[in-house]
DNA sequence: AGGACAAATGTTAGCGCTAACATTTCGCCG
DNA sequence: CGGCGAAATGTTAGCGCTAACATTTGTCCT
């Protein structure tokens, strides 16, 4: 298991009305204390305000001031909802909130199909850090990202009647789809192109490739090799980016990077062609999971890892220090780009302005045993 | 990319009550076309049924029998409203829908945090599958399956007014706590434990675990070790019964199973272990990931794949075909785990029946290199 | 003790939609 | 050509909640 991944789950245990706004505890039990009077509710449907109101005897609105924890009930007052709110188990109805407030307390995360390790931990996080908030997570997936199919799927998450929506479109072109909807609602894309009219929240990549790169030049080769990830994605950009402006700060030689497209496939079809250059020392591949690709290539093709050939990742998946030999890579802090999506999305659900923050995490060199001075 | 996840998108772009309810379809455009006449709506607010039917001039409920495709509206008339939708860009308001209705067309997926290649693309095909039957997907995700935990999600989701849930819970103590839920709302337990009352899908683990023994067993292996996955697991416990009882069949000796926790450092440690025992010529490792630890742990031990000794995995994560060596391992058919899930928990929402039928659906072998005869 | 004012509680009116029933319109037959 | 029945449309009443305002109750001062 992922160590991160322990570690006791906190979110308090809430009566209605305890303390948060829509809190809620256990699983009711209506059908639990006796005394039911003739308060009881027609036990078809379940309990509303008003049937705690009945049995209570007070007013709904008073129930409803309490369940919302709004000041001004007199202490015995709330004592005696409370108990009437737990005989019932009473659950709040959000539908009925939705419409009467015209908030769902429910973000939309549009993400990206598939196993890729960025966009699945990064949907993750941000579930957990709307929980936090007391806000529901609806996802949509998406199998490719260009305009047509990101308008479409927000177009289905708007008529879901969401609060806001957290973005994973971590290609380029989906920027602009984005801002269109951007002027009407909250959004924060994750890993987009920050230069749109939106928030954006993203781990710096050009940084990050660029201590990549100066890693490999400092350990003294020569100039470094890129197997880089599309370059109508926002990271495969920005790591190009980095990579070259490493070399260049360096005076190396820019070899032309190889295109990949983060899978284990490409890197291994890359790493082929590598294998070959004879003057090939050190490879800086886009992700860890193409990196898996070069290693069995490079070694098929006889060349040692680290001895002949130094080779660095990004994401620091999981595997990665199990791969033959560990992998040096960078790290990102998915969890950390959760809270902070969900920090400038709920600002702006909350202030009703439109986001343009642009929000930078950066990523964190992971040294194993990948990487070595050049032969 | 792993292969499957191409294909085109195919989810029909539905105008306002073409042919399904609660279809919807682009990004409406109120601020579209012009002559906007004395019928517009106060600007502030989104348009409703009633603002559709004062331009149009016709009842709400003409407009709302529109939208919802019901029959006895003359074409004629449909035509003019349905124009009149277009010119408004309305959308329907799910929450007053669901107030109305007392359905949110909203599903919850309780799935597992992490980047365990199972839960997380059943996740997606959960999703998909949801949104072809124009369903919404709410997601809780918890870092551990204890009863406690589970029962708190499900609170959770309750309280979102959700229509059924999927719970995606391999745990065997979870599927207690979901069978206090299931009688009161629609579940379906995918890699649950099919002995409770409640639905389940699931893969065969157990024919999967024969199949990877016997492969090996037939190849001359004269017993295959194993090592698992947690045993309070389904998975784990379904495969360690599978391998056990493919051996007893054989006659071949049964070493007692190694435990792991499906990481790739829990195989690594496994495979340490199994890389000291002379006799060993065979593993079936409970999951990729962790056959990656074992891996590694064997090369590094002196033990050459496939020529000393042979594995298979579990899962056939996309990367596995690019381990050194490539992987045989057993392919779970996610997808249609997702779409029988949906089926069956559709079932449910809509008979108000309760579930109790255990769907299987069977891993297939998947051949590469990392096994071979023993030496 | 009598207000004056604040605190506590109650009342009313929607939010936008659907379901059930009421009414109108239309086609068609005797 | 009147009237019957079905088809088409309209009307009404909630769903359960919150927000705004109205009313009652309590508290404190002079």
């Amino acid at each position: 298991m992922d160590g991160a991944d322990r570690g006791g789950e906190s979110a308090p245990q809430v009566v209605p009305g305890a303390s948060e706004p829509g809190g809620q505890g256990e699983l009711a039990g209506p059908d639990g204390p006796g005394e039911v009077g003739s308060t009881m509710p027609a036990s078809g449907r379940p309990p509303a305000l008003t049937d705690v109101a009945r049995l209570v005897g007070v007013s709904h609105q008073t129930v409803s001031r309490v369940v919302n924890n709004h000041p001004g009930v007199r202490p015995r007052t709330r004592e005696r909802v409370l108990a009437g709110l737990r005989e019932l188990g009473y659950r709040p109805n959000p539908a009925a909130r939705a419409l009467a407030t015209g908030r769902s307390r429910t973000l939309g995360v549009l993400a990206l199909t598939g196993t890729l390790y960025g966009p699945t931990s990064t949907l993750y996080a941000v579930e957990q850090a709307a929980r936090a908030a007391d806000y529901q997570v609806t996802v949509v997936s998406l199998h490719s990202l260009d305009p047509g199919a990101v308008r479409q799927a927000l177009g289905r998450l708007l008529a879901g009647g969401i609060d806001g929506v957290v973005a994973i479109a971590p290609l380029l072109d989906a920027t602009d789809a984005l801002s269109a909807v951007a002027t009407r609602l909250p959004l924060v894309a994750v890993e987009g192109r920050p230069d749109g009219n939106i928030a954006t929240v993203s781990v710096d990549q050009e940084h990050g490739a660029r201590t990549a790169t100066e890693h490999l030049l400092a350990a003294g080769h020569p100039t470094v090799r890129h197997v880089a990830g599309p370059s109508d994605w926002y990271e495969g950009a920005g790591r190009i980016a980095g990579w070259r402006a490493a070399l260049e700060a360096a005076g190396a030689a820019v070899h032309p990077p190889l295109a990949g497209d983060w899978t284990a496939r490409a890197g291994f079809a890359a790493g082929r062609q590598l294998a070959h250059e004879p003057d090939l020392t050190a490879v800086f591949v886009a992700n860890d999971q193409m990196a898996l690709g070069v290693l069995r290539a490079l070694r098929e093709g006889g060349r040692r890892v680290p001895e002949d050939v130094s080779v660095v990742g990004f994401d620091d998946i999981p595997e990665a220090a199990y791969f033959s030999p560990p992998l040096t890579t960078l790290r990102q802090d998915f969890t950390e780009v959760g809270r902070q999506s969900l920090r400038s999305l709920l600002e702006q659900v909350e202030t009703g302005a439109t986001g343009r923050a642009h929000v930078v995490i950066p990523p964190e060199l992971v040294l194993r045993r990948s990487t070595a001075p050049p032969p």
